[in-house]
DNA sequence: TATCGTATGTTATAAAGTAACAGTCAAGTT
DNA sequence: AACTTGACTGTTACTTTATAACATACGATA
């Protein structure tokens, strides 16, 4: 697993932002995501069920983003359903509870990193390696807000994604 | 034409914020946008073919946003192809030199209303009326860019898009 | 007028997403 | 225990969105 996403840091961005495109053991982050996920699952009466909870691993396992039907193609050949209804509800409980986000961009799927924080985060998509990473931006969602609230527009959610080139990438000359 | 985009204004937002949104009558809007997208082509060396134009002209009437095949639709029923590649090559040749936007969250294209100005515009999305706004957000921008800088990301283009209701499905009671 | 590049058109197929219904199972009800 | 209910999983069948690959047209220019 997660062959993609090991490349260099090149510098040190503030908290974890950036953390797919850097080098890291991710087994880290793979058992405490889902150890919070089962928190948050009990905590709000919640059914992390089997597939639920095995889509959400492959998603934290692969560290990037995927498409429904990866997802489901991992989850077939597991045992479960290989129908894409079998994925795509999976997936929507896992991004309607704030355990997985959605990238628009490139109609695919990543494991959130925050879940539960009720943050409004930012994707960044690097065209070079393909990676998504995601990060907080407080400042982002206000700005938004701020532009809406003078078209008299309600935001009930956001979609923020930046297309360019990692810091790794940029540093390999892919510019 | 433009059956979809006649709902009441209730606030007078900045600028042209949330134009779809309000009644106007925008044959005022069509006739001077197909002029600077001449110019833009002139300027630019780029060929404004009669289906780039035509695609451009009925996304401008429409003033809403469309999905490829709608774009098609219409295309084919003057006498332009009527293949998918033929609705995809116009619309991605509007995008791409700033003639109109791509709306990921939807898989559809609205012609841009400040076309050639550089702006990075961001969309709102009416949940209830499904009409689609854009607005200038360069604070949004700025913020993108922040958040991206502070990750050591290279940002060459965003996808800002607010979901949620605009005024006029506020006022009418749709929350 | 040959040819070169750009644009348009077509065939065919891939990729993404959903509606509708059938079967399963746990939890509560009688 | 038998029944009911509601949430979940699974399936069939289909729609929508998108692209690769190749064929044709057409203007500019050498």
């Amino acid at each position: 697993m997660n062959g993609s996403t090991r490349v260099e840091e090149t510098a040190q961005p503030a908290a974890d932002a950036g953390l797919a495109f850097r080098r890291h053991d991710h087994r880290h982050c793979c058992g405490g995501l889902i150890a919070r996920a089962d928190e948050l699952a009990t905590e709000r009466g919640l059914k992390l069920t089997p597939v639920r909870r095995r889509a959400l691993e492959i998603l934290l396992e692969e560290h990037r983003a995927l498409g429904a039907y990866e997802v489901l193609e991992r989850l077939a050949g597991e045992g479960f359903g290989n129908k894409p209804p079998v994925a795509y509800r999976a997936l929507d409980f896992l991004v309607e509870n704030g355990m997985a986000h959605r990238i628009a961009r490139l109609n695919a799927f990543m494991a959130c990193m925050h879940p539960g924080d009720d943050h409004t985060p930012m994707v960044m998509i690097c065209r070079a390696c393909r990676s998504v990473a995601e990060t907080p931006a407080e400042p982002v969602a206000a700005a938004v807000a701020g532009a809406a609230t003078a078209a008299g527009f309600a935001v009930e959610g956001t979609v923020v994604e930046a297309l360019g080139l990692c810091s790794a990438c940029r540093a390999r000359g892919e510019g």
